[in-house]
DNA sequence: CCCGTAAACTGAACTGAACTCAGTTGTGGG
DNA sequence: CCCACAACTGAGTTCAGTTCAGTTTACGGG
Protein backbone atom coordinates (compact mmCIF):
# COMPACT_ATOMS: atom_id res chain seq x y z
CA UNK A 1 0.00 0.00 0.00
CA UNK A 2 1.00 3.22 -1.00
CA UNK A 3 1.56 5.75 2.02
CA UNK A 4 0.39 9.37 1.88
CA UNK A 5 2.37 10.74 4.27
CA UNK A 6 1.16 13.97 5.06
CA UNK A 7 3.55 16.48 6.81
CA UNK A 8 3.02 19.26 8.79
CA UNK A 9 3.04 22.41 6.42
CA UNK A 10 5.34 24.96 7.28
CA UNK A 11 4.80 27.78 9.09
CA UNK A 12 5.77 31.46 9.19
CA UNK A 13 6.46 32.96 12.74
CA UNK A 14 2.81 34.87 12.66
CA UNK A 15 0.96 31.82 11.65
CA UNK A 16 -2.05 31.15 13.76
CA UNK A 17 -2.59 27.06 12.83
CA UNK A 18 -1.69 25.93 16.18
CA UNK A 19 -3.78 28.72 18.04
CA UNK A 20 -6.56 27.27 15.75
CA UNK A 21 -6.22 23.52 16.37
CA UNK A 22 -5.90 24.30 20.16
CA UNK A 23 -8.98 26.35 19.82
CA UNK A 24 -11.14 23.66 17.81
CA UNK A 25 -9.53 21.20 20.37
CA UNK A 26 -10.88 22.65 23.16
CA UNK A 27 -14.31 23.63 21.69
CA UNK A 28 -14.65 19.86 20.29
CA UNK A 29 -13.73 18.69 23.05
CA UNK A 30 -16.30 20.52 25.26
CA UNK A 31 -19.72 20.86 22.97
CA UNK A 32 -18.66 17.94 20.30
CA UNK A 33 -18.03 18.69 16.69
CA UNK A 34 -21.49 19.42 15.33
CA UNK A 35 -22.44 21.76 18.07
CA UNK A 36 -19.43 24.25 18.36
CA UNK A 37 -19.55 26.99 15.48
CA UNK A 38 -16.43 27.50 13.13
CA UNK A 39 -17.11 31.41 14.12
CA UNK A 40 -16.84 30.84 17.45
CA UNK A 41 -13.31 29.41 17.01
CA UNK A 42 -12.46 32.69 15.00
CA UNK A 43 -13.40 34.60 17.55
CA UNK A 44 -11.21 32.86 20.16
CA UNK A 45 -8.19 32.67 18.08
CA UNK A 46 -9.01 36.66 17.87
CA UNK A 47 -9.31 36.39 13.41
CA UNK A 48 -12.03 36.84 11.50
CA UNK A 49 -14.36 33.68 10.13
CA UNK A 50 -12.57 33.78 6.11
CA UNK A 51 -9.16 33.61 8.42
CA UNK A 52 -10.05 30.25 9.21
CA UNK A 53 -9.83 29.26 5.50
CA UNK A 54 -6.20 30.42 5.05
CA UNK A 55 -5.06 27.34 7.21
CA UNK A 56 -8.14 25.10 6.92
CA UNK A 57 -10.13 24.12 4.09
CA UNK A 58 -13.30 23.41 6.34
CA UNK A 59 -14.11 23.09 9.39
CA UNK A 60 -14.24 19.19 8.76
CA UNK A 61 -10.41 19.61 7.67
CA UNK A 62 -9.66 20.90 10.64
CA UNK A 63 -11.51 18.08 12.80
CA UNK A 64 -9.14 15.52 10.45
CA UNK A 65 -6.23 17.09 11.09
CA UNK A 66 -6.75 16.96 14.67
CA UNK A 67 -7.93 13.66 14.65
CA UNK A 68 -5.04 11.90 12.34
CA UNK A 69 -2.51 13.98 14.77
CA UNK A 70 -3.36 12.07 17.86
CA UNK A 71 -4.04 9.15 15.95
CA UNK A 72 0.06 9.89 15.32
CA UNK A 73 1.16 10.41 18.44
CA UNK A 74 -0.79 7.10 19.75
CA UNK A 75 0.84 4.87 17.52
CA UNK A 76 4.13 6.25 18.07
CA UNK A 77 3.61 5.87 21.74
CA UNK A 78 2.70 2.23 21.26
CA UNK A 79 5.65 1.78 19.56
CA UNK A 80 8.33 3.50 21.74
CA UNK A 81 6.32 1.51 24.48
CA UNK A 82 6.80 -1.94 23.28
CA UNK A 83 9.68 -1.42 21.05
CA UNK A 84 12.66 -3.83 22.17
CA UNK A 85 10.69 -6.12 24.51
CA UNK A 86 11.24 -9.32 24.02
CA UNK A 87 8.65 -10.51 26.42
CA UNK A 88 4.79 -10.00 25.14
CA UNK A 89 3.45 -9.96 29.01
CA UNK A 90 6.08 -6.72 29.58
CA UNK A 91 5.12 -5.51 26.08
CA UNK A 92 1.16 -5.47 27.00
CA UNK A 93 1.65 -4.29 29.91
CA UNK A 94 3.70 -1.33 28.98
CA UNK A 95 1.35 -0.69 25.91
CA UNK A 96 -1.33 -0.29 27.87
CA UNK A 97 0.31 2.27 30.23
CA UNK A 98 1.77 4.41 26.86
CA UNK A 99 -1.97 4.70 26.33
CA UNK A 100 -2.85 6.79 29.44
CA UNK A 101 0.69 8.58 29.54
CA UNK A 102 -0.98 11.45 28.14
CA UNK A 103 -1.05 15.29 29.12
CA UNK A 104 -3.91 16.92 30.30
CA UNK A 105 -4.07 19.10 27.02
CA UNK A 106 -4.42 15.81 24.80
CA UNK A 107 -7.33 13.95 27.11
CA UNK A 108 -10.14 16.39 24.81
CA UNK A 109 -8.38 15.44 21.66
CA UNK A 110 -8.51 11.53 22.62
CA UNK A 111 -12.17 12.61 22.95
CA UNK A 112 -12.74 13.80 20.23
CA UNK A 113 -11.02 11.11 18.35
CA UNK A 114 -13.25 8.59 20.26
CA UNK A 115 -16.39 10.69 19.41
CA UNK A 116 -16.00 11.18 15.49
CA UNK A 117 -14.39 8.13 14.35
CA UNK A 118 -17.57 7.57 12.57
CA UNK A 119 -16.34 10.46 9.65
CA UNK A 120 -13.20 8.23 8.57
CA UNK A 121 -16.01 5.18 7.85
CA UNK A 122 -16.93 7.98 4.54
CA UNK A 123 -15.03 9.23 1.68
CA UNK A 124 -14.88 13.20 1.31
CA UNK A 125 -15.19 15.05 -1.65
CA UNK A 126 -12.28 17.76 -0.78
CA UNK A 127 -8.87 16.69 -1.69
CA UNK A 128 -6.89 17.90 1.39
CA UNK A 129 -10.47 16.23 4.12
CA UNK A 130 -9.86 13.33 2.02
CA UNK A 131 -5.88 12.73 2.22
CA UNK A 132 -6.75 13.18 6.28
CA UNK A 133 -9.04 11.00 6.12
CA UNK A 134 -6.69 7.94 4.41
CA UNK A 135 -4.11 9.03 6.39
CA UNK A 136 -6.59 8.72 9.50
CA UNK A 137 -7.57 5.66 8.29
CA UNK A 138 -4.43 3.88 7.47
CA UNK A 139 -3.26 4.89 11.58
CA UNK A 140 -5.98 3.34 13.05
CA UNK A 141 -5.02 0.07 10.77
CA UNK A 142 -1.62 0.56 11.75
CA UNK A 143 -2.55 0.91 15.44
CA UNK A 144 -4.21 -2.38 15.37
CA UNK A 145 -2.43 -4.38 13.23
CA UNK A 146 0.78 -3.29 15.79
CA UNK A 147 -1.47 -4.47 18.56
CA UNK A 148 -2.73 -7.65 16.19
CA UNK A 149 1.08 -8.84 15.91
CA UNK A 150 2.09 -8.08 19.52
CA UNK A 151 -0.89 -10.63 20.63
CA UNK A 152 -0.04 -12.94 17.60
CA UNK A 153 3.53 -13.20 18.85
CA UNK A 154 2.56 -13.68 22.51
CA UNK A 155 0.33 -16.54 21.48
CA UNK A 156 2.68 -17.87 19.26
CA UNK A 157 5.65 -17.59 21.89
CA UNK A 158 3.03 -19.54 24.34
CA UNK A 159 2.79 -16.46 26.78
CA UNK A 160 -1.10 -15.76 25.74
CA UNK A 161 -3.84 -18.00 25.15
CA UNK A 162 -4.97 -18.94 21.63
CA UNK A 163 -7.81 -17.11 20.36
CA UNK A 164 -8.46 -15.05 16.90
CA UNK A 165 -5.34 -12.17 17.83
CA UNK A 166 -7.39 -10.18 15.62
CA UNK A 167 -10.57 -9.63 17.38
CA UNK A 168 -9.12 -9.43 20.45
CA UNK A 169 -7.08 -7.22 19.43
CA UNK A 170 -10.13 -4.75 18.65
CA UNK A 171 -11.65 -5.70 21.74
CA UNK A 172 -8.90 -4.64 24.01
CA UNK A 173 -8.43 -1.40 21.60
CA UNK A 174 -12.54 -0.95 22.28
CA UNK A 175 -11.86 -1.04 25.82
CA UNK A 176 -9.04 1.13 25.98
CA UNK A 177 -9.67 3.94 24.09
CA UNK A 178 -13.93 4.33 25.44
CA UNK A 179 -12.36 5.55 28.98
CA UNK A 180 -11.88 8.76 27.29
CA UNK A 181 -15.75 8.74 26.42
CA UNK A 182 -16.21 9.49 30.25
CA UNK A 183 -13.48 10.91 32.16
CA UNK A 184 -12.82 13.73 33.43
CA UNK A 185 -8.95 15.09 34.38
CA UNK A 186 -10.62 16.82 37.55
CA UNK A 187 -13.28 13.62 38.32
CA UNK A 188 -13.14 11.07 41.12
CA UNK A 189 -10.77 8.15 39.51
CA UNK A 190 -7.62 9.14 38.10
CA UNK A 191 -5.96 7.76 35.01
CA UNK A 192 -3.95 6.07 37.86
CA UNK A 193 -6.73 4.14 38.61
CA UNK A 194 -7.83 3.44 35.12
CA UNK A 195 -4.79 2.83 33.88
CA UNK A 196 -3.89 0.02 36.29
CA UNK A 197 -7.20 -1.14 36.29
CA UNK A 198 -7.24 -1.69 32.44
CA UNK A 199 -3.55 -3.09 32.34
CA UNK A 200 -4.84 -5.58 34.67
CA UNK A 201 -7.72 -6.13 32.48
CA UNK A 202 -5.63 -6.71 29.38
CA UNK A 203 -3.48 -9.12 31.08
CA UNK A 204 -6.18 -11.08 32.46
CA UNK A 205 -7.77 -11.22 28.70
CA UNK A 206 -4.44 -13.06 27.61
CA UNK A 207 -3.19 -15.03 30.52
CA UNK A 208 -2.89 -18.56 29.43
CA UNK B 1 -35.29 11.66 40.65
CA UNK B 2 -37.27 12.01 38.34
CA UNK B 3 -38.14 9.60 35.89
CA UNK B 4 -39.34 10.98 32.41
CA UNK B 5 -40.90 8.29 31.08
CA UNK B 6 -41.60 8.58 27.28
CA UNK B 7 -44.17 6.75 26.18
CA UNK B 8 -44.07 6.07 22.10
CA UNK B 9 -47.23 8.69 20.77
CA UNK B 10 -50.06 7.25 19.25
CA UNK B 11 -49.70 6.23 15.95
CA UNK B 12 -52.95 6.57 13.36
CA UNK B 13 -53.36 3.89 10.91
CA UNK B 14 -51.65 6.08 8.46
CA UNK B 15 -48.65 7.51 9.99
CA UNK B 16 -45.44 7.35 8.69
CA UNK B 17 -43.47 7.66 11.81
CA UNK B 18 -42.51 3.87 12.16
CA UNK B 19 -41.33 4.12 7.87
CA UNK B 20 -39.64 7.57 8.88
CA UNK B 21 -37.11 5.65 11.48
CA UNK B 22 -36.63 3.00 9.05
CA UNK B 23 -35.36 5.18 7.00
CA UNK B 24 -33.12 7.00 8.87
CA UNK B 25 -31.88 4.27 10.65
CA UNK B 26 -30.96 2.78 7.14
CA UNK B 27 -29.38 6.15 6.06
CA UNK B 28 -27.76 7.63 9.81
CA UNK B 29 -26.17 3.80 9.93
CA UNK B 30 -24.34 3.80 6.43
CA UNK B 31 -23.95 7.28 5.65
CA UNK B 32 -23.89 9.05 9.36
CA UNK B 33 -26.11 11.38 11.03
CA UNK B 34 -24.25 14.47 9.81
CA UNK B 35 -23.81 13.20 5.80
CA UNK B 36 -27.15 12.33 5.74
CA UNK B 37 -29.67 14.78 4.04
CA UNK B 38 -33.04 14.58 5.94
CA UNK B 39 -34.69 16.12 2.65
CA UNK B 40 -33.28 12.02 0.94
CA UNK B 41 -34.73 10.57 4.06
CA UNK B 42 -38.28 12.16 3.55
CA UNK B 43 -38.13 11.29 -0.26
CA UNK B 44 -36.87 7.52 0.48
CA UNK B 45 -40.72 7.30 2.30
CA UNK B 46 -42.27 9.05 -0.31
CA UNK B 47 -43.38 12.42 1.39
CA UNK B 48 -42.46 16.20 1.27
CA UNK B 49 -39.34 17.39 3.52
CA UNK B 50 -41.80 19.18 5.46
CA UNK B 51 -43.90 15.90 6.52
CA UNK B 52 -41.41 15.40 8.47
CA UNK B 53 -41.91 17.88 10.82
CA UNK B 54 -45.65 16.32 11.11
CA UNK B 55 -43.56 13.08 13.20
CA UNK B 56 -40.28 14.56 14.31
CA UNK B 57 -39.65 18.01 15.33
CA UNK B 58 -36.70 18.45 13.83
CA UNK B 59 -33.96 15.74 12.12
CA UNK B 60 -32.03 15.34 15.46
CA UNK B 61 -34.67 14.78 17.58
CA UNK B 62 -35.69 11.54 15.26
CA UNK B 63 -31.92 10.58 16.06
CA UNK B 64 -32.81 11.14 19.64
CA UNK B 65 -35.60 8.74 19.48
CA UNK B 66 -34.11 6.43 17.68
CA UNK B 67 -30.59 6.01 20.29
CA UNK B 68 -33.29 6.21 23.49
CA UNK B 69 -35.55 3.24 21.67
CA UNK B 70 -31.99 0.99 21.46
CA UNK B 71 -31.38 1.94 25.00
CA UNK B 72 -35.00 0.59 26.16
CA UNK B 73 -33.81 -2.46 24.07
CA UNK B 74 -30.34 -3.18 25.64
CA UNK B 75 -31.66 -2.22 29.10
CA UNK B 76 -34.58 -4.92 28.40
CA UNK B 77 -32.56 -7.40 27.49
CA UNK B 78 -30.25 -7.26 30.31
CA UNK B 79 -32.61 -7.39 32.55
CA UNK B 80 -34.01 -10.51 30.90
CA UNK B 81 -30.58 -11.75 30.62
CA UNK B 82 -29.67 -11.19 34.20
CA UNK B 83 -33.54 -11.77 36.17
CA UNK B 84 -33.32 -14.54 38.31
CA UNK B 85 -30.01 -15.80 38.15
CA UNK B 86 -28.63 -16.49 41.27
CA UNK B 87 -25.12 -17.46 39.82
CA UNK B 88 -23.43 -13.84 39.31
CA UNK B 89 -20.92 -15.93 37.06
CA UNK B 90 -24.05 -17.31 34.85
CA UNK B 91 -25.66 -13.95 35.11
CA UNK B 92 -22.55 -12.05 33.47
CA UNK B 93 -22.41 -14.87 31.03
CA UNK B 94 -25.78 -14.35 30.35
CA UNK B 95 -25.61 -10.88 30.13
CA UNK B 96 -22.83 -10.80 27.37
CA UNK B 97 -24.56 -13.11 25.14
CA UNK B 98 -28.00 -10.77 25.08
CA UNK B 99 -25.94 -7.89 24.23
CA UNK B 100 -25.04 -10.04 21.32
CA UNK B 101 -28.48 -11.10 20.57
CA UNK B 102 -29.95 -8.67 18.21
CA UNK B 103 -31.65 -8.92 14.55
CA UNK B 104 -29.55 -7.66 11.78
CA UNK B 105 -32.51 -5.00 11.63
CA UNK B 106 -30.91 -3.76 15.06
CA UNK B 107 -26.99 -3.73 13.86
CA UNK B 108 -27.13 0.24 11.80
CA UNK B 109 -29.33 1.12 15.01
CA UNK B 110 -26.27 -0.03 17.67
CA UNK B 111 -24.25 1.60 15.15
CA UNK B 112 -25.80 4.97 15.41
CA UNK B 113 -25.71 4.94 18.99
CA UNK B 114 -22.58 3.78 19.30
CA UNK B 115 -21.49 6.63 16.88
CA UNK B 116 -23.70 9.49 18.34
CA UNK B 117 -23.35 9.03 22.13
CA UNK B 118 -21.51 12.63 22.68
CA UNK B 119 -24.60 13.94 21.10
CA UNK B 120 -25.83 13.34 24.73
CA UNK B 121 -23.58 14.90 26.62
CA UNK B 122 -24.84 18.74 25.52
CA UNK B 123 -28.05 20.12 26.70
CA UNK B 124 -30.29 20.77 23.93
CA UNK B 125 -33.09 23.86 23.20
CA UNK B 126 -36.02 22.20 21.97
CA UNK B 127 -38.33 20.77 24.82
CA UNK B 128 -39.32 17.78 22.64
CA UNK B 129 -34.85 16.75 22.03
CA UNK B 130 -34.21 17.46 25.77
CA UNK B 131 -37.05 15.25 26.51
CA UNK B 132 -35.29 12.31 24.32
CA UNK B 133 -31.98 13.26 25.89
CA UNK B 134 -32.17 13.12 29.00
CA UNK B 135 -34.81 9.98 28.85
CA UNK B 136 -31.74 8.47 26.84
CA UNK B 137 -29.49 9.49 29.32
CA UNK B 138 -30.90 7.80 32.23
CA UNK B 139 -30.84 4.96 30.02
CA UNK B 140 -27.33 4.81 29.96
CA UNK B 141 -26.98 5.27 33.37
CA UNK B 142 -29.26 2.63 34.61
CA UNK B 143 -27.71 -0.01 32.04
CA UNK B 144 -24.08 1.11 33.12
CA UNK B 145 -25.59 0.83 37.29
CA UNK B 146 -27.50 -2.39 36.53
CA UNK B 147 -24.04 -3.89 35.36
CA UNK B 148 -22.13 -2.24 37.98
CA UNK B 149 -24.44 -4.03 40.40
CA UNK B 150 -24.01 -7.21 38.45
CA UNK B 151 -20.24 -6.68 39.36
CA UNK B 152 -20.72 -5.74 43.02
CA UNK B 153 -22.90 -8.29 43.58
CA UNK B 154 -20.30 -11.05 42.30
CA UNK B 155 -17.64 -9.46 44.26
CA UNK B 156 -19.14 -9.27 47.85
CA UNK B 157 -20.22 -12.85 46.93
CA UNK B 158 -16.85 -13.61 46.50
CA UNK B 159 -17.29 -14.93 42.93
CA UNK B 160 -15.67 -12.17 41.39
CA UNK B 161 -12.01 -10.36 41.90
CA UNK B 162 -12.27 -7.57 44.32
CA UNK B 163 -12.18 -3.91 42.36
CA UNK B 164 -13.20 -0.85 41.32
CA UNK B 165 -16.88 -2.17 40.30
CA UNK B 166 -17.84 1.21 38.50
CA UNK B 167 -14.89 1.57 36.79
CA UNK B 168 -14.82 -2.53 35.57
CA UNK B 169 -18.26 -2.31 34.80
CA UNK B 170 -17.65 0.99 32.57
CA UNK B 171 -14.48 -0.75 30.84
CA UNK B 172 -16.32 -3.92 29.81
CA UNK B 173 -19.83 -2.40 28.45
CA UNK B 174 -16.71 0.08 26.55
CA UNK B 175 -15.93 -3.19 25.12
CA UNK B 176 -18.85 -4.70 24.22
CA UNK B 177 -20.19 -2.03 22.39
CA UNK B 178 -16.99 -1.47 20.61
CA UNK B 179 -18.03 -3.92 18.49
CA UNK B 180 -20.80 -2.03 16.46
CA UNK B 181 -18.14 0.02 15.01
CA UNK B 182 -16.23 -2.46 13.21
CA UNK B 183 -19.13 -5.61 13.06
CA UNK B 184 -20.88 -5.91 9.40
CA UNK B 185 -23.30 -8.78 9.03
CA UNK B 186 -21.57 -10.37 6.01
CA UNK B 187 -18.34 -9.84 7.24
CA UNK B 188 -15.56 -13.01 7.35
CA UNK B 189 -16.13 -12.33 11.44
CA UNK B 190 -19.64 -13.35 12.98
CA UNK B 191 -21.79 -12.51 15.80
CA UNK B 192 -21.49 -15.57 17.30
CA UNK B 193 -17.66 -15.53 17.39
CA UNK B 194 -17.51 -11.78 18.40
CA UNK B 195 -20.18 -12.89 21.23
CA UNK B 196 -17.91 -16.14 22.25
CA UNK B 197 -14.64 -14.05 22.18
CA UNK B 198 -16.08 -11.43 24.20
CA UNK B 199 -18.21 -13.70 27.15
CA UNK B 200 -14.27 -15.28 27.61
CA UNK B 201 -13.01 -12.04 28.05
CA UNK B 202 -15.27 -10.33 30.20
CA UNK B 203 -15.47 -13.90 32.53
CA UNK B 204 -11.46 -13.00 32.61
CA UNK B 205 -11.99 -9.89 33.51
CA UNK B 206 -13.72 -10.33 36.75
CA UNK B 207 -12.45 -14.31 38.02
CA UNK B 208 -10.96 -14.31 41.42
C1' DC C 1 -74.67 10.80 2.92
C1' DC C 2 -72.70 14.86 4.34
C1' DC C 3 -70.24 17.44 7.50
C1' DG C 4 -66.88 18.55 11.16
C1' DT C 5 -62.55 17.53 12.70
C1' DA C 6 -58.08 16.17 13.16
C1' DA C 7 -54.25 13.73 11.07
C1' DA C 8 -51.45 13.97 7.10
C1' DC C 9 -49.45 16.57 4.00
C1' DT C 10 -47.56 20.49 0.72
C1' DG C 11 -45.03 24.63 -1.85
C1' DA C 12 -42.96 28.66 -0.90
C1' DA C 13 -40.39 31.35 2.08
C1' DC C 14 -36.95 31.89 5.82
C1' DT C 15 -32.61 31.09 8.71
C1' DG C 16 -28.16 30.60 9.89
C1' DA C 17 -23.75 28.50 9.71
C1' DA C 18 -20.36 27.06 6.38
C1' DC C 19 -18.08 28.69 2.83
C1' DT C 20 -16.41 31.85 -1.53
C1' DC C 21 -14.79 35.95 -3.68
C1' DA C 22 -12.39 39.85 -4.66
C1' DG C 23 -9.78 42.28 -2.83
C1' DT C 24 -6.50 44.88 1.35
C1' DT C 25 -2.91 44.90 4.97
C1' DG C 26 1.53 44.18 6.83
C1' DT C 27 6.01 42.16 7.66
C1' DG C 28 10.58 40.18 6.56
C1' DG C 29 14.19 39.52 2.88
C1' DG C 30 16.65 41.64 -0.75
C1' DC D 1 12.58 51.27 0.00
C1' DC D 2 9.87 47.93 -2.16
C1' DC D 3 8.43 43.54 -3.45
C1' DA D 4 6.41 39.09 -2.49
C1' DC D 5 3.68 36.48 -0.17
C1' DA D 6 1.58 35.17 4.23
C1' DA D 7 -2.16 36.93 6.74
C1' DC D 8 -6.29 38.79 6.74
C1' DT D 9 -11.12 41.11 5.81
C1' DG D 10 -16.24 42.55 4.56
C1' DA D 11 -19.64 41.53 1.59
C1' DG D 12 -21.71 38.26 -0.51
C1' DT D 13 -23.43 33.05 -1.75
C1' DT D 14 -25.07 28.45 -0.79
C1' DC D 15 -27.68 25.00 1.00
C1' DA D 16 -29.60 21.92 4.52
C1' DG D 17 -32.73 22.47 8.08
C1' DT D 18 -36.68 24.58 9.44
C1' DT D 19 -41.12 27.57 9.62
C1' DC D 20 -45.37 29.27 7.68
C1' DA D 21 -49.78 29.39 5.93
C1' DG D 22 -52.44 26.99 4.28
C1' DT D 23 -54.75 22.31 1.51
C1' DT D 24 -56.01 17.44 1.23
C1' DT D 25 -57.61 13.10 3.10
C1' DA D 26 -59.81 9.72 6.08
C1' DC D 27 -63.22 8.77 9.36
C1' DG D 28 -66.89 8.80 13.00
C1' DG D 29 -71.38 11.00 14.37
C1' DG D 30 -75.77 13.17 13.10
Amino acid sequence: MKTAKITEPDEGPRSKRKAILAAAIKNFGKNGYDATKWSVVADQVGIGQTALYHYFESKAHCLLTIMRLELQRSLEMFVKATDGRPDPMEALREAVRSAYTVSERDVPQMRILQNNLAILAVPRSSKKEEAERLAARELVHRIEDAWTELLQRGMDEGAFAHRDAHTLALNMLGMIVSVWRWYRPRGSVTLANVSELTEDCCVRMVAP
